[in-house]
DNA sequence: GTCTATATCTCGATAGAC
DNA sequence: GTCTATCGAGATATAGAC
């Protein structure tokens, strides 16, 4: 069983480069906790130990911006991560296993507040404000294609294995919903179980 | 196949009861659409043609009562809706595969602006609110407990039931987050596949 | 129960000195 | 690049007449 060091970057700012990474990371980790909506501009620069003024020097385009990079990087980061789980385990099925078990680890070590901040900014402004919509997609699919790469690994077609990625994501995406509301892992270890058994099932079809 | 009405209550309000109704359904509705830190109430008794005065005299505790009163609701309403899926399929596979097309239904028609209202409240304050996240996951668990009742029926031990069942919600929950970002109903449909799958081969094994 | 009015705060965003 | 100060709008929440 491969382990995933997926919170890399999560935690609070100690010794980051500059301020905007700072600025970056941090709504990384409020948008998680809190949502997009749910956090202030003012809030992030203060708990950033960035000046306000930063905020409009690095985002002249605003918190929409700003909202936009996050995404953007935390998209990056989490594809990496995913990668990872896929290149250090010589079975897909086992990548995705230790990829459920990583997020339950992630949430149960932060009182389940870190969640997935494409979801928060996908569910508070995906329908509102298509200059974060877009990234947002592009993120999911970006992860739904490092998940299909890593599934397709062993010989599966490409189109069924975006099919089967995109499935994984979705379910682990809502399994963290559920764990987060009840603050228990149940939820995602059960979630896990399954999709795992269906990943076995259809790489044996191959 | 059977069809699922499964967006009661979630248009614009015509002719409903009282002004507390007005509000709660405009709530959810609102929620649904941006979230529930993006939704004022302002916004919100505007919306449901409600005067001011009356949002403080229905919900005297505020935004967070009236946001767990709508949490309530909506827990019931699409708990009795799921219940009338698995009631109106012989094959309880097939009852979540109309769930999922039902689901994709409402996204489109709404251009994929009507998620789900629980998740949307989880997501933003779960986290840090109690008074909200008790509610939240309430919700789910009750909708948990009536999948599994509808897989349950044909014989399915208890426990194993409500895991499965676990499971169904989380994937469509996920499903639809990835469909509201992609304004696409694609993984809605292919994770209703895998989903269903799953179910028709965990029911044929019982 | 509803009305108008308002208190207080924080929001996102900007200005101009340095 | 950072500082202080502030803008106007909208947020939640209250007050008191009717």
């Amino acid at each position: 069983m491969c382990y995933l060091g997926f919170d890399i970057g999560a935690r609070k700012g100690l010794g980051m480069k500059d301020t905007r990474e700072r600025l970056l990371a941090t709504g990384e980790r409020l948008f998680r906790t809190q949502g997009y909506s749910g956090t202030g501009l003012k809030q992030l620069a203060q708990e950033a130990e960035a000046p306000w003024s930063s905020m409009y020097h690095f985002f002249p385009g605003g918190k929409q911006q700003l909202g936009a990079e996050v995404v953007r990087c935390a998209a990056d980061r989490y594809g990496a991560l995913l990668a990872k789980a896929f290149a250090s385990c010589s079975d897909p099925a086992d990548a995705v296993a230790a990829i459920f078990k990583a997020e339950a680890r992630i949430l149960s070590e932060s009182d389940f507040r870190n969640g997935c901040p494409v979801a928060s900014v996908t569910l508070d402004v995906a329908s509102t404000v298509e200059e974060l919509r877009v990234p947002c997609a592009k993120a999911f699919d970006l992860w739904i294609g490092t998940i299909a790469q890593g599934l397709g690994a062993t010989g599966l077609a490409a189109k069924e294995a975006k099919a089967l990625a995109s499935y994984v994501l979705a379910s682990l995406e809502g399994a963290i919903v559920l764990s987060r509301a009840e603050k228990r892992v149940a939820p995602l270890e059960r979630t896990g179980t399954f999709v795992v058994q269906t990943v076995r099932t259809k790489l044996g079809q191959r």
